[in-house]
DNA sequence: CCCCTTTCCAGTATTAATTCCTAATAATAC
DNA sequence: GTATTATTAGGAATTAATACTGGAAAGGGG
């Protein structure tokens, strides 16, 4: 757990995390730099990953690193489960418990210091399915 | 499941394949290249790439998508689950059974067709958390 | 306000992992 | 063997992400 730094609030980050709130998917960060590109003609890609990842270290949002895709992020910070489409890529939410108490079992039979887990499942969305 | 269509059966199959069967860590294409080369000094990067997702594509191994990370190949062909030490990034099986059934609830739960999950831990490996 | 310090930004270059391309080569079928 | 066709080495291209740089914009004390 980083300690959360103070930081400045500036327009663009103010416009990332706003932009990232407003939708419920899970944009990457090219998608994230197109929204915010609507507001502030200006930014840099680079400037969207920055921040990106200064607000997540501040747990303002999620990042998700996702097995073999691109990174996505995420305005909801609790931690929970995804499914990602392997047609179009989308990603959504699980409403599903974590699962209780496994990262002490793991870390008690295995040695490791578990700092975290997750899980992941992917498949047909309901759109992509029909259309086979 | 793709169908194992026929493939030949070259030198620098062989190699690759038997180089990952003998080690029970889970190295990255750069590793086995590095392997390879060993036995095979002329082997192109883009063979080990292509020929690692060949096999992969035909049960022959795994071919393991870690959050974040680059890819890692694994000779051990079933469905299990991973730690990753984020300090030095090795990865290591975990002996737990699949969840069961859980690919079914959660299908049933949110409408996808799921094909496959993952749970997948980091931490500190024994190694390094005593080093701090 | 003004100055000083610090943090941040845009734009660009760079890195790292992986994939693609092509002529030459080698495995299998005939 | 010879023909057929997948596969290879080598390098170029692509993609995602990060690093660097000079300049701009807070914040804070007076």
């Amino acid at each position: 757990m980083k300690p959360a730094r103070k930081f400045r609030v500036t327009k663009q980050r103010e416009v990332i995390l706003d932009e990232l709130r407003k939708v419920v998917s899970h944009p990457t960060a090219d998608e994230v730099y197109r929204m915010v590109r609507k507001r502030l003609p200006r930014v840099s890609l680079g400037t969207v990953y920055r921040n990106l990842e200064i607000l997540s270290q501040n747990g303002l949002l999620l990042k998700l690193e996702m097995a073999g895709t691109q990174r996505r992020y995420d305005a909801t910070t609790a931690n929970h489960y995804h499914v990602r489409c392997t047609s179009c890529g989308r990603v959504v939410d699980l409403r599903m418990d974590p699962l209780p108490g496994v990262e002490r079992r793991i870390g008690d039979a295995c040695g490791f210091t578990i700092t975290g887990h997750r899980l992941e499942f992917e498949g047909l969305c309901p759109r992509c399915g029909r259309r086979n």
